[in-house]
RNA sequence: GGGCCGGUAGCUCAAAGGUAGAGCACUCGACUUGCACUCGAGAGGUUGAGGGUUCGAGUCCCUCCCGGUCCA
């Protein structure tokens, strides 16, 4: 939301001086009011004014969310309009938001910008709406702010020629509403003007406030933020207005918190299961004082300010309020996730599925925290039975719910007994028994750890404490803030393309078009032909574009390699001289191809359809790609598939194609196509028009989708899935094959299995059996050899032990072997040290090059040079061109340069008696 | 999609650039009526893949793959 300020005329209504309503400054909000002329008090909202109406409800009395939401949509439906039933929360029909978080976003962008018709105008909806952005707010501002909440919204749209209402009419409903329905007081009630911007639009609002309580927003959206932040007039100017259910409902029933009467099923629930103990007047008072303090400070600070009020100690407030708090939190998101969870999103690290993460680990932290964490998926459950009363499809998804959040705990259970014993490692390895910030820093943004479960961990453990540092949030956040957002480049081609017309798309209106003639509008160099219609497919949705060939009046022919849909003009990449403008060129398609591509586009349906009903609602398309050979699709699941389920998927395909059904088309606006086949059309992401091409396999599997398909489901042939992958948590791809490809894989698995046959000389029952024989038998050979060179190798130790040259303090072995390599003169060097315990062996193998040698001292072997064995190597390894090191008692070096040995030999004996004599140095580096 | 952390025996993890190890689990043996326990022995590895630097790479550098996590 961005700051900004309209002049008084957008909000000096007539309906205001109907109601004997004026306009007034505060001073301290720096805000205009509009309050009734007979109002004396403050005006403002929390924090200037506190709450009016805890223990005691203004207006009407009620503790039921479910009354409030019917007061609001039978008074709207009384003022003629249509009640529309709420739309998903996760809003799939949008590629700029994960999860609906207004009732306008239902009619985004497409009602709102006049493309299409609204479902009613006007209309009233009760639209349950999630946002995540202030999740921290949630629970400490005692209900004010609810990840989840019923948005009443009671929507116009008025146009040049059809003005349904605007303001006035909208500030008297209001009015009228909240006075009559609500029976509150109209000295209660305040319109504060206001600036509202969202989405790419903007226009004035009121906020209209009761008891110090923003009730709704009622927004007038009649403004097109242009790009240099300049305001245009909107062609349709919208009435979006907002009336928070749960808030009403707050103030109807006076609760010290609104979760109280919100999750009064649910927060009794987690109280007792938690064990949770207040004092109820301390609450009370505590919820008024804090409506008083401003709310962005930080909460320390806010429970400091409420504890002097209250003339309590402020430890003693911590031990009450924050439990609650706790509480509070876990209710509010375990609704959120169960809306989430119900409309098939899996937990994951991407898109939305990371938001149903988030909330689930929030949850968790908190359950864990209360100590009743084996209670969460009871809590889901419960929350589950309860919303479903109102929202018949949570209930429908109970069993996939309740599966889907078992497997998260799963997940999350793992990860904390993982970071757990990562910070016990490393508490135990750090110098002081402490973590450092940074620490603390990487423990969360790597493994998912907050520093109050750090602290939770060390203090039950170690009884160490660990403090939350000051600024650590922020920290992350601007670890985060560097990390630019990088966008993917569109193609770029031509601008003048875009003056030609669009192509016409001959493909649609029959894809058994194989010839066709048709005239150039243009050609670009260095390749492409632009087309006033065309039988080409163009790459889009996962298919990819056709061949073919374009013949030009001389009987010259261009291959065509490829079409990309430009903004609807349709390019046809050829290799070949270009055709002039106006020229008629005929157009031929390759039909196989064609018809391997339209049998892997309706396969991909089929499989999707497939892979649902095996399991489960939760299975969304997440991408797909089709060609000609092998086609995949990638499904949101939360694991791998078993055999038995890929099996399943398999068959139930294949018995959906031997049934032959129709694929039907259809082109329906959008509204209609929501409204007749809900939002699950949306399998390939959003479509970003008014209409829609909606794809129907019988009534099985119905897509909006543009891609060519076959007739019936019996053309695609053979479905056989090849290959089924975890591409990332949450995502499952699966690879298949159609048709004539299908034949193809089987053929060559086959020819395989020949070969295979010849080979082993078994049937290709006996193949498994055979092989495991083979495998076993290579095992026997290998440890029988190693055994005989491990004997040959303990004979070459006895026989170098046995002729060692006696020095003083050692037992000198030299030896050179092009016989054995590093690994076994490591062994031989280790065995004549075991033998003769006062030997020092010096090895050269010449096997490889550069050659390698070692030297091993054995234990008890004085060499009085006391030279170690590693620098003894680093000294020979580096006089030879190459370099060597170690321990103690043992060198490793190579020799790269060609060496005499009995020089080297001499050498290595006058470094263990003598060492470094004659001035020699070892460069220390 | 981006940042960060990680990938070593079936599992949990070790190894200042220098012989890849420990605990648990496993197999066999001993002691036991049997089980558990205990003791002894054994097996188990292309250190995620590929390339580079180096006499020498689990370790350093690059590319990729996989997992985890935070944020859009």
């Amino acid at each position: 939301m961005s700051k900004g300020r309209f002049g008084e005329e957008e909000y000096r209504l007539s309906v205001f001086k109907e109601l004997g309503y004026e306009r007034k400054y505060c001073e301290k909000e720096g805000e205009y009011y509009w309050v009734p002329q007979e109002f004396r008090g403050e005006c403002g909202e929390s924090p200037t004014v506190k709450y009016e109406f805890i223990s005691n409800p203004i207006g009407y009395r009620t503790n039921s969310l479910e009354e409030v939401r019917n007061l609001f949509l039978n008074f709207f439906s009384s003022k003629g309009h249509k009640v529309i039933e709420p739309y998903p929360v996760v809003a799939r029909w949008r590629n700029d938001l994960y999860l609906t978080d207004a009732s306008i976003v239902d009619f985004q962008p497409y009602v709102t910008e006049g493309l299409i018709p609204p479902p009613a105008n006007p209309l009233v909806i009760s639209q349950p709406c999630i946002r995540l952005l202030d999740l921290d707010n949630v629970g400490t501002t005692f209900g004010r702010h609810m990840s989840i909440f019923e948005m009443g919204g009671h929507h116009a749209f008025n146009n040049s020629s059809h003005e349904v209402y605007w303001k006035d009419d909208t500030v008297r409903y209001s009015y009228e509403f909240i006075t009559k329905i609500m029976k509150i007081p109209r000295e209660k009630i305040l319109y504060k003007e206001s600036y509202w911007s969202g989405g790419g639009n903007a226009g004035p609002c009121f906020e209209v406030i009761v008891g110090g309580l923003e009730v709704a927003t009622l927004v007038f959206m009649r403004f097109k933020v242009e790009q240099d932040g300049s305001l245009s007039e909107l062609p349709i100017r919208t009435v979006d207005t907002g009336y928070g259910m749960e808030r009403f409902l707050w103030v109807a029933s006076g609760a010290p918190s609104s979760m109280f009467v919100v999750h009064p099923k649910a927060l009794k629930y987690v109280i007792e299961e938690g064990k949770i103990s207040y004092d109820e007047d301390l609450i009370k008072k505590y919820v008024v004082a804090l409506s008083g303090v401003d709310p962005t400070l930080p909460l320390s600070q806010i429970r400091a300010k409420v504890a002097k009020e209250l003339n309590v100690e402020p430890t003693f407030l911590e031990k009450q309020i924050s439990p609650l708090e706790r509480a509070f939190k876990v209710v509010d998101h375990s609704k959120s996730l169960v809306f989430i969870l119900s409309e098939g999103v899996v937990p994951s690290n991407v898109g939305v599925g990371y938001l149903a993460r988030l909330l689930f680990r929030r949850i968790a932290r908190n359950m864990r925290s209360l100590g009743m964490l084996d209670k969460l998926i009871p809590l889901l459950s419960l929350q589950v039975d309860y919303w479903s009363t109102w929202f018949k499809t949570l209930g429908e998804q109970k069993d996939e719910i309740i599966k889907v959040a078992s497997v998260e705990f799963q997940k999350y259970k793992r990860n904390y007994e993982r970071a757990s014993s990562l910070i016990l490692k490393e508490i135990d390895a750090s110098k002081n028994y402490s973590i450092t910030p940074e620490k603390l820093v990487e423990l969360y943004d790597s493994h998912g750890f907050t520093p109050e479960e750090v602290n939770d961990v060390l203090q039950s453990t170690r009884g160490i404490s660990v403090e939350t540092p000051v600024d650590f949030y922020k920290t992350i956040a601007a670890r985060h803030a560097r990390n630019l957002v990088t966008q993917t480049k569109e193609q770029e081609f031509p601008r003048e393309i875009l003056s030609y017309k669009e192509t016409a798309k001959k493909y649609y209106e029959d894809p058994n078009l194989a010839e066709y003639s048709a005239t150039v509008l243009g050609s670009f160099e260095p390749n492409i032909v632009l087309l006033e219609e065309t039988i080409f497919y163009p790459e889009g949705g996962g298919q990819p574009s056709d061949v073919g060939t374009i013949e030009k009046e001389n009987g010259e022919k261009l291959n065509v390699i490829n079409v990309i849909n430009y903004k609807n003009r349709l390019l046809h990449i050829v290799e070949g001289n270009l055709p002039k403008a106006g020229e008629k060129v005929k157009l031929r398609v390759d039909m196989e191809r064609r018809w391997a591509l339209r049998r892997a586009h309706t396969a991909t349906h089929v499989v999707n359809w497939a892979s649902r009903n095996v399991l489960g609602a939760h299975v969304w398309q997440h991408g797909a790609q089709k060609d000609v050979n092998e086609s995949r699709l990638d499904i949101t699941h939360y694991e791998g598939l078993s055999e038995e389920e890929i099996e399943k998927i398999e068959r139930l395909a294949n018995e959906l194609v031997l049934k032959a059904v129709p694929v039907k088309i259809e082109y329906l606006m959008r509204t209609e196509a929501e409204r007749r086949y809900g939002f699950r059309i949306y399998q390939g992401g959003v479509v970003p028009s008014k209409e829609i091409r909606v794809v129907s396999v019988g009534n099985y599997e119905v897509e909006a989708c543009g891609g060519l398909h076959v007739e019936n489901t019996g053309q695609i042939g053979l479905i056989k899935i090849t290959r089924v992958e975890k591409i990332q948590d949450g995502v499952v791809r699966l690879m298949f094959t159609s048709g004539l490809s299908s034949l193809k894989l089987v053929q060559e698995d086959e020819k395989i299995i020949r070969e295979l046959e010849k080979l082993l000389k078994v049937g290709k029952s006996k193949l498994p059996e055979q092989s495991v024989n083979i495998l076993k038998e290579l095992e026997e050979l290998k440890s029988k050899v190693e055994s005989y060179r491990e004997k040959e190798l303990k004979e070459v130790s006895t026989m170098l032990a046995n002729s060692v040259e006696k020095k003083e303090g050692f037992n000198f072995v030299f030896y050179v072997t092009n016989q054995y390599d590093l690994n076994e003169i490591i062994k031989i060097g280790e065995n004549v040290s075991k033998l003769d315990k006062a030997s020092v062996c010096f090895i050269v193998s010449t096997l490889s090059t550069p050659n390698d040698f070692i030297v091993v001292y054995g234990e008890e072997s004085k060499v009085p040079s006391k030279i170690r064995a590693g620098d003894l190597a680093k000294i020979i390894g580096k006089e030879h061109g190459g370099g060597g090191g170690g321990k103690d008692k043992f060198g490793k070096g190579g020799l790269v340069n060609s060496v005499d040995m009995e020089r080297l030999k001499q050498k290595v004996l006058s470094l263990l008696i003598s060492g470094l004599e004659g001035g020699e140095k070892v460069a220390k580096a």
